[in-house]
DNA sequence: GTACCACTCGCATCCAAGTG
DNA sequence: CACTTGGATGCGAGTGGTAC
């Protein structure tokens, strides 16, 4: 038969049982419905699902017609709404009733990150002017034909920044390819900027690069 | 020589049970 | 066996000036 070394084999994960991070394995906040018919108030939405099956066999509530099709008892009828429930359309109904934890205030200790706003506060700019950003944070000396597409006066921005406003500008003209969203196709501006016609989105740093001087 | 950090999207991944 | 449904998540892709 198979077990679950099989299964990991197939589905690729090695040896070692390396996994990757999967969200399914993350724990969920469940709605107070949810909560009442399972007894506890976070629980995995693989688990969800496990247990609800539980309860539906428990409670014999699958059609015997069509036992993919789930009739609902009164707490299940109260939880989705209906008489009764494919069993897909109840991963569906389901994903209303689990929450993630971020929505419950910090309760966790580590998932906050709020990484960008602790830079995006970084007091080094305004308090120690002496203290120059370095790396990546440095604001870099841009080319005359960028300060003029991003059409703010500044001449002098970080790198992240920059392609910031980029991207910001791409998705505010609608120029990537909806074929492929990280592809973007040039318009005027962009043409004149960087001499092509579409470009990669990895390489709009590379593309960049000819933007930014040495100071 | 190497780690650092910012940006974006696509994709694989995780699991359940029943059907074809 | 492969396929169906749900959706969050982490990785990987490329770039590069600077500090260690």
């Amino acid at each position: 038969m198979w077990n679950g070394e099989h299964i990991l084999m197939l589905k690729g994960v090695n040896s070692e049982g390396k996994r990757r991070g999967g969200g399914f394995n993350k724990v969920s906040k469940l709605s107070q419905q949810l909560q009442e018919l399972l007894g506890v108030p976070e629980m995995a939405r693989t688990e969800v699902v496990k247990q609800m099956w539980v309860y539906i066999r428990e409670k014999n509530l699958q059609d015997p017609v069509n036992k993919k099709n789930i009739i609902c008892d009164e707490p299940l009828h109260a939880l989705f709404g209906v008489e009764s429930i494919d069993m897909f359309q109840m991963n569906k109904a389901l994903s209303k009733h689990i929450l993630p934890l971020d929505s419950d205030e910090v309760k966790s200790t580590e998932k906050e990150k709020p990484r960008k706003h602790e830079r995006e506060e970084d007091p080094d700019e305004a308090k120690g002017k002496e203290k120059r950003q370095k790396g990546f944070l440095a604001p870099l000396q841009l080319s005359d034909a960028l300060v003029k597409f991003l059409g703010t006066g500044e001449n002098e921005l970080t790198r992240a920044v920059v392609i910031k406003r980029m991207w910001d500008y791409i998705k505010e003209n609608n120029l990537q390819d909806p074929a492929d969203k990280r592809k973007v196709i040039c318009d005027e501006k962009l043409k004149e900027l960087f001499e092509v016609e579409t470009f990669h989105g990895f390489t709009v740093t590379k593309l960049l690069a000819a933007h930014f001087l040495k100071s």
